[in-house]
DNA sequence: CTGAAAGCGCTAACAC
DNA sequence: GTGTTAGCGCTTTCAG
């Protein structure tokens, strides 16, 4: 027997000791089953209503070591508005289901991931949502190992831990070359801000690149701040790159919020957009619809990516057959600014 | 002895057996305790790591019934950048520490979150963070029983559950009516997107009606929408309060989006601002600092308020002092909007 | 239809 | 220093 006197709250036996009947027969009652009369399942119900009784999930998931309705989901940075957006979509399809989120965050870097991983898998939950698909050999052997589903979001991958849902990003970066060569544009820019491994960025500015070289008109120059990419850095990354560069007719940036630090700066200097610069940004934050010109960008479907991932982890779950890769279309909305 | 074989994972027991000492040994090394040779520990150690030793938090988190290291944490919405920022203070400073995040969101309503409550108090978390002070008797009821520490961000209350972390949104309010009368205007609209039970909206609005009203020069007109407070209900929710009161000369918005989208109105029908028509938000997004003009707003420190709930939540688990109330304080940025 | 028994993996307490 | 025992609250299994 312990010293210390730790139970406060109701369990099972207790409902059941005063139902007079077994703690099994409360736990059926509770959990919907059936097997015993209308009156137990009343008394049962009532009793345990009266009594606060709060079922206890640790247990339950413990007994089962399996179906914890836990999962886990983590994304590169939580301040991001479209990563929110997944977040949302995520949430809503798997608490609509009974599964609660544990969320996590890395920085768009693989060794943060795989210390939340680590921390994750101990919480034996049902499944696990990554963004990306830069991730270390040992991320890569836990989730193996612990035999859950796992979904890869926001980047295409041909070969996914588990599932993936997404669209690539290098092909995002060769549709925005090809349309800033169409609109005539010859010595383009680019501004990011790459913190860490973010691969994903990396490969749209790859993308932009090729398109570029293909159309014979390279990329004139680069600015690449080690930062977030924010409004400022947009700001200030682009003033550093005309510095060097006064010349360049458009400039892509790594994400809307960039971009529109970007457009800022022109507004400030009296650079006409997109007469003297074009401007194209990537994500499509809803905010990037603002004036004084609808921003060139990229449309991404960040709300159906975290459903998709969610309904994918969930069929699976299930047994039911479901895809392993699923493409999600991206947008390009030519808008008003390059 | 159960049918199914359910193990697949090495356990304590698995690793004592090999390593030749009892599972307890083995427990203490892998949580750093003390008492055992140096020999002993290494041994443990790299068995533990060559079989790939996941611990099982959840039978731990069960057999001590206290100290979880999960938190819940509930916000409004999920895809309001504010909250992705709170969002992020609160995990940075939780993850630093060994916890672990599980999210859900109410979409303002009391009810949403009472039944997020349920569920989140079956793992039995070592607290719990909540969004606004408007919640159910059912709620109130549940987390006092379960006796875990509580806080309240982003709107003050004078009598927490248990403690709160925030600012008084009546004063935000307050305080942009007398700056707009300040500055001259007299015939003041709001436009807000009160969806649900969204007090704290609705509590800047009733300090904005209050000091306009005390000033002599009580609110013309509001448009109302029953729709999440984004861009699009902000253009048209002003286009329609001015097709109503073209003779409005100040708006004040439910927050920085929709005033943004406001702007964006006035932008496409010549609508100069704030010459013709003065705009105000509230929130502080960081794209609200854009072109052409700074957005007139109230800054909220986002990220702070999420670490400063963390860090209570955290003293109160360690037993330190802390203060019940915590006031943070907003900065009204007059920018070149109103 | 209902109950009793066993066990999930771990840790506090105490014995050696 | 190390091992033994008991138990956390629940659910599956199987006997009645």
């Amino acid at each position: 027997m312990r010293s210390v006197e730790r139970k406060t709250k109701a369990n099972l036996e207790d409902i059941a000791r005063v139902a007079g009947v077994s703690k099994m027969t409360v736990s059926r009652v509770l959990r919907g089953g059936s097997g015993f009369s209308d009156d137990t399942r009343a008394r049962v119900r009532r009793i345990a209503e009266d009594m606060g009784y709060v079922p206890n999930r640790l247990a339950a998931a413990f007994a089962l070591d399996q179906a914890s309705t836990l999962v886990g989901m983590c994304v590169p940075r939580l301040t991001s508005g479209l990563f929110g957006h997944v977040l949302d979509g995520v949430d809503r399809a798997l608490s609509r289901l009974g599964f609660q989120v544990m969320i996590g965050s890395n920085n768009h870097s693989a060794e943060e991931e795989e210390a939340w991983v680590r921390q994750i898998v101990a919480w034996r939950p049902s499944g696990v949502i990554l963004s990306g698909r830069n991730h270390t050999a040992g991320t890569v052997d836990l989730l193996r190992n612990a035999g859950m589903p796992v979904v890869e979001i926001w980047e295409l991958t041909t070969s996914p831990i588990d599932m993936a849902v997404g669209f690539s990003h290098f092909d995002c970066g060769v549709e925005i070359g090809q349309f800033v060569i169409r609109r005539g544009r010859r010595r383009a820019g680019f501004v990011g801000a790459l913190s860490r491994s973010d691969v994903m960025g990396q490969a749209r500015l790859q993308g932009f690149e090729a398109a570029l070289a293909r159309a014979g008109h390279p990329l004139a120059d680069r600015e690449v701040l080690h930062d977030s990419p924010g409004f400022y850095p947009g700001y200030y990354g682009l003033e550093t790159l005309l510095a060097r560069r006064p010349d360049l007719d458009v400039v892509y940036f790594h994400n809307d919020e960039m971009a529109i630090g970007g457009l800022a700066y022109c507004q400030s200097r009296g650079i006409r957009v997109p007469d003297d610069l074009g401007i194209v940004g990537w994500g499509g934050m809803e905010a990037a619809s603002v004036l004084p010109r609808r921003l060139t960008t990229t449309v991404v479907p960040t709300t159906a990516i975290g459903k998709a991932a969610a309904e994918a982890l969930v069929a699976r779950l299930k047994g039911e057959p479901c895809q392993d890769v699923t493409v999600v279309p991206t947008r390009l909305v030519p808008g008003e600014t390059a």
